[in-house]
DNA sequence: ATGTTGACGCATG
DNA sequence: CCATGCGCCAACA
C-alpha cells in the first residue's frame, strides 16, 4: 500500500459539497500536506489526458483546496484555469468574487 | 545512498 | 494585506 493510495481512500470519501484541506487530510494520515499534493498532482500525471478529465469520477480530487479556501490548482498547466473551482460549484460549492469559499460551511468533519 | 521536486502551511516582518 | 523563509517527506531518477 504506496502512501498514495493512502490519500486517494480519504479523499474518495469526502461527500460532494464538502471539501478538505491538504492540511486536514495531513494531519489524518500522518503525512506532510506536501506529500499530499504531490500525490494528487500525481494523477494529473498518470490519467488520461483527454481534455483534463481526470478520474474525478472516481476520485474527487476537486474537493481538495487549500487551508485558505482558494483552488491550488490555477498555476498548473495540467489542468485548465478554473476548471476545478467549477467542478464544485456544480456540486454545489459556493465560491466569491476572489474565488474563495467559506470553510466555515463546506469544510468536511 | 543522494539530490530534486512540489495541488502545502505556518510564522514572521 | 503582501512577501519571504523554511520545515516537511514520498517518490523518482
Amino acid at each position: 500500500m504506496k502512501t498514495y493510495d493512502k490519500v486517494y481512500n480519504l479523499v474518495r470519501k469526502i461527500p460532494k459539497g464538502k471539501v478538505s484541506t491538504y492540511g486536514q487530510i495531513g494531519q489524518m494520515l500522518g503525512l506532510n500536506p506536501r506529500v499530499v499534493g504531490w500525490a494528487l498532482n500525481r494523477l494529473a500525471k498518470v490519467s488520461p489526458k483527454r481534455q483534463g478529465s481526470l478520474p474525478s469520477e472516481t476520485i474527487p480530487w476537486q474537493r481538495v483546496i487549500n487551508s485558505k479556501g482558494k483552488i491550488s490548482t490555477n498555476k498548473l498547466q495540467e489542468i485548465p484555469l478554473d476548471l476545478q473551482q467549477k467542478i464544485l460549484e456544480k456540486e454545489g460549492v459556493v465560491f466569491n468574487k476572489e474565488s474563495t469559499t467559506d470553510l466555515k460551511k463546506y469544510l468536511w468533519k
